[in-house]
DNA sequence: TTATTAATGCAACTGTGTTGCAAATGTAAA
DNA sequence: TTTACATTTGCAACACAGTTGCATTAATAA
């Protein structure tokens, strides 16, 4: 008997995910790779904490991009799916508290001559609303 | 007697300095670190090329930026000095070719409520003009 | 030509992320 | 509950981009 197994996304309700994604209902803005396997190191090693998150993206739950120096970040996907990823936004990085989340307003790309432009990386960096005075 | 020495930049025309000024002008576009250290590996030290990059970047020469995958690329500055880099565009990764370069387009970033944005990086992928068709 | 010090090469290192593989664990079926 | 087995994990080793310290070389001003 023949049976297709499409391995990919989260399949098992583990430890390590309940963890990962408990990080994620505390912190409600982006968290970078680098301190989320710093923060679960006493459990968890860091190459499950990097697998988890691949899967993680890959169902659809969460969605990454690379801060200012080039390190992951990972926040909550709102909407997407598997099949999916809509959540094309931009991101700000507070250059005072160093807090990085998503932001929902719609950066427009001006029509750029005889170019096609299929995906857009934005980060933007500034005060947030806690630095502000 | 004392003399006062501001040690940045370039000072010295050395062989490394020409050879990849040299790069720079015969292809217009951006250069990655990674295919300059490739490219120059026979003549010069890997520590060399970022360290003379470093220099032509604080004399505003040059001006660098991080392509999708988080490497290094640097491309030429126009109308920039070693006081003031006011060289801010988005850049362009051609999904089919992997050429990168800058782009002249002026994107406007909406005001953000509560959040002051003091400097953003936007790269876009899409077709080239090389590549479409 | 000489003295000075910027620039270089090299080797070793850092930090982020990945891979292969044996062992452990979650889950569905018996 | 027990069993069977694919998924998930930990570990160690690795890959890769970039950095650092230091002795040596070379550009330049005197
Ligand atoms: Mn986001
Ligand atoms: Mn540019
Ligand atoms: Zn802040
Ligand atoms: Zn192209």
């Amino acid at each position: 008997m023949l049976r297709y197994i499409c391995t990919m996304g989260i399949v098992r309700r583990t430890k390590s995910v309940d963890a990962i994604l408990e990080e994620f209902k505390i912190n409600s803005g982006a968290i970078s790779v680098v301190s989320l396997v710093d923060q679960l190191s006493s459990r968890f090693n860091k190459t499950t904490v990097y697998r988890v998150l691949d899967r993680l993206e890959e169902d659809g739950i969460l969605h990454s991009f690379l801060g200012k120096t080039g390190i992951k970040w990972y926040a909550k996907c709102s909407g997407c799916s598997a099949s999916e990823h809509h959540d094309v936004h931009p991101h700000f990085q507070c250059l005072s508290c160093g807090k990085v989340d998503c932001l929902t307003v719609n950066v427009r790309i001006p029509s750029i001559p005889n170019r096609k432009v299929e995906a857009s990386q934005i980060l933007l960096q500034g005060q947030c609303e806690a630095c502000l005075v």
